[in-house]
DNA sequence: TTGACATATTCCCATATGGGAATATAATTA
DNA sequence: TAATTATATTCCCATATGGGAATATGTCAA
């Protein structure tokens, strides 16, 4: 099995840079594919293929305008990224040295996944 | 160019659902391999791949004890993850729905961070 | 209608992937 | 010493990649 497509999920979507880029300027407000192209310095074709994986896993919404195509960023399927991440939040914030509340957290799923099927 | 290797970092390092199984179980307590193996149920070598390239990245340690290696978390590589994605709670967290909300949090900090002089 | 502009798609290619299978290396035990 | 256990590495392969180049599609303007 190859590595899982682009398109499969926002992990894999935002493990591109350059995608990362794309949303981090899309954030601030909608933008046509020739501002990005302008921006980013990158070939036209790149970029909407960019902006192709991103439609594909939800990240930014179309809206036509004439000839041109006005993306935005849609943020919620970072969601799972952040939620899994936060876990991980006490390896570099001290804030969470003193009592450890993610590690509760994933405790008491771990709980509940034992219980459900081991 | 091909897409970026694996290792190139935690973005791409944790894109694979598995490696980040293995974060997951690794994050409670150290493993041997073989203890991953049982609970991934997974063959040996897949499991030793994906620790390579966590390790690569920084994301776990390994020590030894006589002939187990003993892998732990690291998360500290997470933290550029947790910072670009946290750009962006506002997409899926209703607390943030009004400018004021973002505008008190960022206020509140910064009297914390005057609180303890830094 | 024709030409210019905006965007998307297709084809090419070198490269890395993750799993499977086999094997190598290292440490322990009989 | 040889056998066993634990882990890592190597080889194979089908597949998707991201960039480049060329081309297709769609929309507007003269």
């Amino acid at each position: 099995m190859p590595r899982a497509p682009t398109t499969t999920d926002a992990f894999n979507a935002v493990a591109e840079p350059r995608r990362r880029q794309i949303l981090d300027i899309l954030v601030r407000r909608e933008r046509s594919v020739n501002d990005l192209v302008r921006v980013l310095r990158l070939a036209q074709p790149q970029v909407s293929k960019h902006l192709r994986v991103l439609r594909e896993v939800g990240l930014v919404k179309v809206r036509e305008d004439g000839r041109q195509r006005l993306y935005r960023v849609d943020g919620r399927p970072l969601k799972p990224i952040h939620t899994w991440v936060k876990h991980y939040e006490r390896a570099w914030n001290e804030r969470f040295d003193a009592l450890d509340e993610v590690l509760d957290e994933l405790k008491r799923e771990d709980d509940s996944n034992d219980a459900s099927h081991e």
